[in-house]
DNA sequence: CGCAAACGATCTGCTGTCAAACAATCGCCT
DNA sequence: AGGCGATTGTTTGACAGCAGATCGTTTGCG
């Protein structure tokens, strides 16, 4: 989208020159796209993250799925009873450790799930789009590397 | 840091696949990295971003200042406020517009600023250890990009 | 067995951000 | 001239995220 303003584009210079400002903006502008496309989904980002990560690795405690989803645990437990009322996982006491959940997908949260993956690769094609396939991966590996992955 | 627990490490195929949320992710420790500094160095983010665009660009008005540096107007309000109590900036109107404000740094602004600044390149060369100084470039110049600057 | 410490889930309070509304001012248009 | 939409700065309300305390449960250790 072209600004209508042709000023002094201060920005681009201070990107280059911080670049851990820089990734806080594009996160932003990143979390806003989603955020827009997860509502009109209708599943917020959470609880998709949720119930693609109990479809792949199966039952869970709230605390494993919120280390390593790098969502808080207090915001965990919302996402949780939305999904649990919206009938797409069941929460029932882990029997070995009854201080845990088993937090488990339902059948019905695996036909949502499905729905909600089939729009994804759209959204990153439009969100990413100045950027090639290659570029995109290129990103990807170099935030891995940040993070220590 | 080495993570204690052996666990599927389910993030990292996470990271592969949305590179959203990756970088949303990544974008959140610098924050929380970028906001200790700036507390440790006694002057908000924001602050120092504004500073640092006054002493670049003179005086702005604070629309211009939060739209170039990405920060919400109702935000940029009570950034100002704070740099003016500490007499690093001083706002009077613009006779042409009166609506909007001449946003001018001082003297002391300007000390500040570079006491600031001196301090920007070890904490990069912190948060971004993992990178290369030619990563880093390359992450630099893919969010540029993916920004469209 | 009894008790202290640790752990998982939840709740509460605080902080920061954003959307929407509002007053003052400007530019435009007839 | 005058009216009306747009813009600038500000205030307010709502909401997400996070730290800390709480409650129930389990584990370890004498």
């Amino acid at each position: 989208m072209p600004s209508k303003t042709v000023r002094p584009a201060y920005f681009a210079a201070l990107a280059t020159e911080r670049p851990d400002i820089a990734m806080c903006r594009a996160a932003a502008y990143l979390a806003r796209a989603g955020e827009a496309h997860a509502t009109r989904q209708g599943l917020g980002v959470g609880q998709h993250l949720v119930l693609k990560m109990l479809d792949a690795v199966g039952p869970c405690s709230q605390q494993v799925l919120a280390e390593e989803l790098r969502i808080d645990r207090s915001v965990m437990v919302n996402v949780c009873d939305d999904l649990e009322k919206s009938g797409f996982v069941h929460r029932r006491r882990n029997p070995d450790d009854r201080r845990s959940y088993a937090v488990t997908i339902t059948g019905e949260g695996r036909e949502r799930l499905a729905g909600a993956e089939t729009a994804v690769p759209s959204f990153l094609d439009e969100t990413f789009a100045p950027l090639t396939a290659d570029e995109r991966a290129q990103l990807t590996a170099l935030v891995s590397k940040l993070m220590q992955l």
